[in-house]
DNA sequence: GCAAAAGTGTTGTGTATACACCCATGG
DNA sequence: CCATGGGTGTATACACAACACTTTTGC
């Protein structure tokens, strides 16, 4: 089942010395007759949404079980297009946010595949359409998959998890109106922990990406919470924060 | 002489919902005789040093002018082991770091590319080989590079500025014993920036990641500087430190 | 003894955390 | 009137930036 051969770790970032030697040792030549042609390059996009308290994975039936939608890229587009394509193609459903997660080198028995991992984010509200339920899978309970799908999913929850901290990623899981609540309740879904209401609020608002709006919801008994909107803007403007900015 | 057209940004993490658009309408077919077989997979490599107050890149004598070294990955190797391969080949040196960087399908006239872009470094001890000098080149003062080349180049100095700042990256910069004014004179370059020495040399030291060794360096007239060295391990230890870690 | 880089502390300011109660509504 | 989530402020600890002088050496 799990038959691919994956090679490469995104996380490291070190040599590894003795890599070469590992991989080499493995079973022999087949695409290798030296002059094969070039690798297949596919593209394999995992598409996240918050949903009452889970993170979930949009997944496909494959040859055998599950796997991420996946597709080749075309000389007409971009990566990104590509995988746009994919997503949609593979889920039915338009993702609010893209982001190329890592490339790496498979050998699957005779076939030799360049697989270029991509990242997407779905707001919650979008309802799935009718003939692709079963397609959302707990992230904490899912099937088994290939290993390079496994892989792509480990990275993007690395990555996913890490950017919350110094970016404004979490606003593509919600809807375009939002309460305070939903977007905390995001945050600790994606970091499986709990945190400070007023602290968050305080972050949240004093960082200026988002404003309130007149309107509010009522949705129970107790008080209707005031919905907020993202300022269309600081989005990839946040991103890349280095710290000691010691000079003006 | 930049003829390459190169699609994707890496900086953007939006979908620019109109790019498959501006794609499609440029010069039509040539490649996708729709069975085209796979896109050629090049993988470039920029290559970092520091010396005497700049920051330098290697580059090779190609077609026309000056490019990044590259090659082709191998089935056999993980990409970063043919990246690393491919660094060795194109410089005679044998890097400390590696990282990959981003991947991008590009179109250059009949032919269709997709480069994975890698960044790695050297540190400033290492002699160049005689038959390669020529080899460095300072990179505020770059020749004309393809359009590809001059996009790794400049999405691996945004890569490598940020990781100053959350990583020991600049470790790989230097000889395994340096002084505090040497780690601090690399950072200064790579951020060209000046930064205040006690505040440099408090935070570093507090990192608890380099101790010194019993020898000083003397090389001037005037008092001489303790030599450090880095612990080996955290390194790749040291990467993602997402914020707001509240609960304990 | 002088030039030149190495080395060393303190203080203020902002940012993150911990923590508990009142408010508005529906039933 | 009560249960439910919405909303608010303060005190403390830590991290970062600004800043100037003494030490050791070679010549």
């Amino acid at each position: 089942m799990v038959d691919e051969r994956v090679m490469g770790d995104p996380r490291s970032g070190r040599p590894a010395p003795d890599a070469a030697a590992s991989v080499r040792d493995e079973s022999l030549p087949d695409v290798l007759s030296t002059n094969a042609p070039h690798p297949a390059v596919d593209i394999r996009a995992i598409l996240f949404t918050v949903a009452d308290g889970a993170l979930l994975v949009a997944l496909g039936e494959h040859d055998p079980g599950w796997g991420l939608p996946r597709g080749e890229p075309s000389p007409l587009d971009t990566l990104d297009v590509a995988a746009r394509r994919i997503v949609r193609e593979g889920t039915g459903l338009q993702e609010q946010y893209l982001e190329q997660l890592y490339t790496l080198s498979v050998r699957d028995a005779p076939d030799w595949t360049i697989i270029v991992g991509y990242m997407a984010l779905v707001c919650s509200g979008q309802a799935p359409p009718p003939p692709l339920a079963g397609l959302w899978h707990d992230v904490t309970a899912l099937p088994q998959l290939s290993h390079a799908d496994q892989m792509v999913i480990d990275y993007a929850l690395v990555r996913l998890r890490a950017k919350l901290g110094y970016t404004n990623i979490a606003f593509h899981l919600l809807p375009q109106t939002f309460t305070l609540s939903e977007l905390q309740g995001a945050y600790e879904t994606i970091l499986s922990r709990r945190l400070d209401k007023r602290n968050f609020r305080r972050r949240v608002i004093a960082s200026g990406i988002l404003f309130p709006t007149s309107e509010k919801r009522r949705d129970g008994s107790h008080r209707p919470a005031v919905l907020y909107r993202f300022r269309a803007d600081d989005d990839h403007e946040t991103y890349l924060t280095p710290p000691w900015a010691e000079g003006a």
